[in-house]
DNA sequence: GTACAGGCAGTAT
DNA sequence: ATACTGCCTGTA
């Protein structure tokens, strides 16, 4: 069931942000939960405060059945070498609002800069939880965050995204954004509702798409993902293209893409960016 | 000081 | 339709 799967690999893709390494356990905020990862005797052990029953299999998509995954992804043949490479790698699943605000944060900005802004918000209006000794805390409702100003958000070292912040908060909380409506629709559907949020474009709703809506076809499409579409799949998109790419680019890529990977295209579209950051060089 | 970092909305062509 | 611009904040 868990064959080659690497959380501590996947958890430092770049898909989440809040975790922490203390001593030799890592710990990581999912929703109002703290999950620890220990390794035992060479496996991972997980634990959850208070207690999620299978958070592992909830998380790292163990429900998955990664082995046609990987089959149906390697139609690609970078991607084949890709899933060879990496084994360890997995999606992760997300709490809907958690991931939400986790992206409106990271637009236009690196991921330290991200990991800042949210832990700024889980200290500022999340719950305290004691685990081990250690104080952490759970990531704040929507409700929370809606009854924030927009200054404090600011606060929390949230620039202009404060304002997007807060558009998401009074979507969530006034019951307009419906995620499990979401997670029934289809991913032109889901995305169309996203895009109407003030903050939200292509790329944000995609990732939410991706990693908390049930939406493995869908592709973000970011900076990184865009070099190795313009440097390996030139081919997929008629006209020349940079890592810098216009609305209307990221409309017709991320379609060739979704018809190109197929029903996980958002599983290739991991492998590969977490390839190219690694090529990269980059420190997390 | 300047450039840049995992986008987006607003405005002008 | 497409191009250009400003935007918070921190680091190199």
């Amino acid at each position: 069931m868990s064959q080659g799967f690497d959380p501590v690999l996947s958890i430092n893709s770049g898909q989440v942000f809040l975790w922490e390494k203390h001593g030799n356990s890592w710990y990581g905020i999912y929703g109002d939960h703290v999950i620890r990862l220990d390794e035992v005797d060479g496996r991972p052990e997980f634990s959850s405060f208070p207690e999620l029953k299978s958070c592992e299999q909830k998380m790292f998509r163990l429900d998955d059945d990664i082995n046609k995954i990987r089959e149906d992804v390697s139609r690609d043949p970078f991607v084949r070498k890709l899933v060879k490479a990496y084994p360890g790698l997995r999606l992760i699943r997300q709490e809907p609002h958690q991931c939400m605000f986790s992206f409106v944060c990271a637009s236009n900005t690196n991921i330290p800069m991200i990991r800042r802004m949210l832990y700024n918000l889980t200290r500022k209006f999340g719950a305290p939880v004691k685990v081990d000794g250690k104080e952490f805390f759970t990531f704040p409702s929507a409700a929370d965050i809606n009854r924030a100003t927009i200054d404090e958000l600011r606060a929390c070292g949230l620039g202009y995204r404060a304002k997007a912040v807060k558009a998401v908060a009074e979507s969530i909380a006034s019951g307009r954004l419906d995620f499990q409506a979401l997670k029934n629709a289809s991913y032109e559907e889901a995305k169309q509702e996203l895009l109407q949020i003030y903050g939200i474009g292509n790329k944000i709703a995609d990732c939410v798409l991706l990693f908390s809506l049930e939406k493995l076809d869908a592709f973000p499409i970011d900076v990184w993902i865009a070099r190795a579409l313009a440097s390996h799949y030139k081919w997929l998109h008629k006209k020349q293209f940079s890592d810098k790419i216009t609305a209307h680019q990221y409309e017709t890529l991320s379609g060739s893409t979704r018809e190109y990977f197929g029903r996980y295209a958002g599983y290739a579209q991991q492998y590969i960016y977490y390839h190219m950051r690694q090529n990269a060089g980059k420190k997390w």
